[in-house]
DNA sequence: TACAGTTACGGACCGCGTAAGCATA
DNA sequence: TATGCTTACGCGGTCCGTAACTGTA
């Protein structure tokens, strides 16, 4: 045959090694001869050029390879899908959890939901890959990861997503910043006369703070921008502004020192998606860590998303009311 | 790894030959032993059984052999998709065509195609598949063919189908026959009172035929069922009945003894589609055989619908007009 | 020198085909 | 007896890993 599975995991995995070969020799569990080989075995086999090479080492894909990575990644969903069939049925209570998701998620979010599934599943190891808003999607698309977590006002474009839980951005100010001592309900005037802390999405102009801000005539000051919501407590703890972030990322003892200020209607409410590929074959215990994430939801709904007949509508819950739901182990 | 390509295709071929070992050993050019424990290795690999056996043979797919199978298709179609591409970069004008049709496209409008096919591509061996309307659809979707021909009234649901030609149907009554000597433009009600000699599709109740009798409130009185347009006007010529057929079938020798009725409006006009599977990558070969069969549209149309992009809705030429056309080698 | 890719070689494994052994009709 | 699935076994090819070599910052 012109080609083998083998292969085209190699292959795929080079391209998403930046075409370092020894990195995807890692990846995969082989050694770069193995992966050099194969390649230029298929390259020979195909009777094409997958990559094109400057000196020694992999330069580009060429226009067919782009295309057949594309195929590849198809072949090997569809490879790991048969696999998780198996382990299903085989009722395999191990293998590993790999989700793609924002700091904030990590951090905030699923701490609990990853404790609760290593108890029921001690031996499912859990992998987190931290990545930025854009990457997300595409990891979905790679299939480098069974679970991809996103924020978004509105619904991603990609993959079957289903809504996880509702929830809104929330001012956190020192103590004795002015806004704290207002008495009467926020203003995006009262936010545009401060300098603000937030995340880097801000700065992108399709940001609902922008659009907001700009709604009513008003440009957001942006005193710091921070990638995380530890970075943005600190600033504003350090004095550089008032920060405005997700509620989730409020802990209790943050409320110690600084004030929190709820501003409801000034900023869109927010959805956290959990996405998946479409047609995915989910295992066991990765069909429990979403359906304990989001409980509204019933492991038929999702397949019946997965297998593209329905789109989840049921409203999710918003973050408080899940956070008050004690869940059951 | 758990599973190879070869399995894949084995298991596949196993499925598609009745679960007939020995056939489909035959089908994929190796031996009943080779499968046999292919089949058994992958069932081990997996952990899981894909078929019931009853005694020494496989009596039926089990539940998640049924999943399994279907992924498999996805898989093989693509690894053919990625042999495709490369054997069009390489220009290689070789290979094969694997049509499916039914007998009156084989017998009456492919002749022409194939032989230029041929011409042009003196190395592609081309394999007509004979199937009734209803597996045609199957064998697309089931991926062992490049192609489907299907004629319907309506788009067909399954695949990407582009159309190729409308037709009509007409009558052939022997000389003799009464409806030969009227000189007024045919009824519905003129048909019902003779015996008609027509295809099997008349005894399905969606029968266009049926259901134009049925608007006028009377019932088709079949004399005779025949499977293709031969055996009809065989029939015809014995004096059974009308013969109600497809445009296409009635050649030049046809009308020196019978005559040949148009009924233009009395039914309604028939498509005759090309069925190709969404995200199919198209040899040379195929593309341009496509392209000669349905002229009004070319290869660009025929990529952008497979990729899904669009639909096509160029409105394709009538029967007549493709045959007044001469076309160029 | 450190690093990345290719080439060379021995060994393990895999999958094929022949042929013999069984089950079912 | 015929057909069809399985098992046993030897052969050839495939793929891997180690190791030596080559080109590049």
């Amino acid at each position: 045959m012109s080609m083998t599975l083998t292969q085209l995991r190699y292959l795929v995995a080079v391209v998403d090694s930046q075409l370092n070969i020894s990195h995807a020799a890692r990846r995969v569990h082989t050694t770069q001869s193995a992966i050099s080989k194969q390649i230029q075995l298929m390259e020979e086999r195909l009777g094409l050029q997958l990559f094109s090479r400057k000196g020694k080492s992999l330069d580009h894909l060429t226009e067919v390879g782009v295309e057949v990575v594309r195929r590849a990644r198809v072949i090997l969903a569809e490879a790991g899908n048969i696999r998780a069939l198996a382990a299903n049925r085989l009722n395999q209570d191990s293998g590993e959890l790999r989700i793609a998701c924002t700091h904030t998620q990590a951090r905030f979010v699923l701490p609990g939901a990853v404790a609760w599934l290593r108890r029921a599943y001690p031996d499912v190891a859990v992998h987190l890959l931290p990545s930025d808003e854009e990457s997300l999607l595409e990891s979905i698309g790679r299939g480098d990861v069974d679970l991809s977590i996103v924020s978004s006002v509105d619904m991603p474009r990609a993959g079957v997503a289903i809504p996880a839980f509702h929830w809104k951005r929330v001012l956190l100010v020192p103590r004795g910043h002015p806004l704290a001592t207002l008495r009467r309900p926020l203003k995006i005037a009262d936010l545009a006369a401060h300098p603000l802390v937030t995340y880097e999405s801000a700065l992108k102009s399709e940001s609902t703070l922008r659009q907001a801000f700009a709604r009513e005539g008003y440009t957001p000051d942006l005193a710091c921008i921070a990638r995380d919501a530890d970075l943005i407590k600190t600033y504003v703890r350090a004095g550089l502004g008032a920060g405005v972030l997700a509620e989730m990322a409020v802990l209790p003892e943050d409320v110690r020192d600084l004030k929190l200020i709820p501003i409801d209607d000034l900023l869109p409410r927010c959805t956290t998606w959990l996405v998946l590929r479409r047609d995915q074959v989910l295992c066991h215990f990765a069909m429990r860590f979403i359906t304990h994430l989001a409980p509204h939801i019933d492991a038929r709904d999702v397949n019946l998303a997965l297998a593209g007949e329905t789109v989840i509508h049921a409203s999710p819950p918003t973050w408080g009311e899940l956070m008050a739901v004690p869940r059951i182990a």
